[in-house]
DNA sequence: GCGACAG
DNA sequence: ATCTTGTCGC
């Protein structure tokens, strides 16, 4: 079983929420990763509207080959509501016990939101990160915070995201022509390191296939075409 | 005060 | 996020 560092309760309310985010923010650390990473993770939740069951999975990619080498999924409840901000409060629990599934360490996480691109620089991928020790990312379908100037056109550009001055992201293209995803680092990782790996998990679509197939995972899994 | 607002 | 058919453009 992949282990994590079980850092806090998450029975809190929206309030509190903010005020933790606060204190964890001091430790992030966006740094260049110290070695090469051979598998990447990625992680997703679906649930139908207006339910609680959420159906959470985790996809372990070998980046060599990329080929899909493990899959973990729950049946689970989310004891937080969606709210702009507090994304993690909802997801982080029902993903962390998909994770405990595991049988592989990953040696990196990408994660379905953002990392630093937020408004107190600890998004779902940065607050994972201290959980999980181990480098963590964000990819995105769109903005949080942040504002950018249009990358050029050509898959593999992008342009840097900003709020308040301080860089927190990129937006880049994955694909030729198509609207570009938001790159941000979690903690453990920096931002070039986080393109770098965007671009090289590649499968053809805008969407990176870590996150491609986690979705498509947690889905089959919420409509009973998977059993894990 | 008004609008924006990851999934 | 989820619910859904067709349709515009390369």
């Amino acid at each position: 079983m992949a282990n994590y560092q079980h850092l806090h309760d998450w029975n809190l309310s929206p309030t509190e929420a903010v005020i933790l985010q606060n204190q964890l923010r001091t430790q992030v650390r966006i740094q260049p990763l110290t070695t090469t990473p051979k598998t990447i993770a990625g992680c997703d939740i679906s649930f139908n509207k207006f339910e609680e069951t959420v159906y959470a999975g985790v996809v372990v990619i070998d980046l060599e080959t990329m080929e899909t080498i493990e899959e973990a999924g729950v049946v689970s409840t989310a004891p937080f509501p969606y709210i702009p901000g507090l994304l993690s409060f909802r997801e982080i629990p029902s993903l962390l016990e998909a994770w405990a599934k595991l049988t592989i360490e990953p040696d990196v996480v990408m994660f379905d939101g953002h990392g630093t691109a937020h408004p107190r620089r600890i998004g779902i991928a940065s607050h994972a990160g201290l959980f999980l020790n181990r480098p963590t990312f964000g990819c995105g379908k769109s903005v949080l915070v942040g504002k950018y100037e249009e990358p050029a056109l050509e898959r593999g550009s992008w342009s840097p995201m900003t709020h308040y001055k301080d860089v927190i992201g990129a937006a880049l293209r994955t694909k030729n022509k198509v609207n570009p995803v938001y790159v941000s680092p979690g903690n453990l990782i920096d931002l070039e390191t986080a393109i770098a790996l965007t671009l090289q998990c590649d499968g053809g679509y805008r969407i990176p296939e870590p996150t491609r197939r986690a979705h498509n995972l947690v889905n089959a899994l919420r409509k009973g075409e998977k059993v894990m």
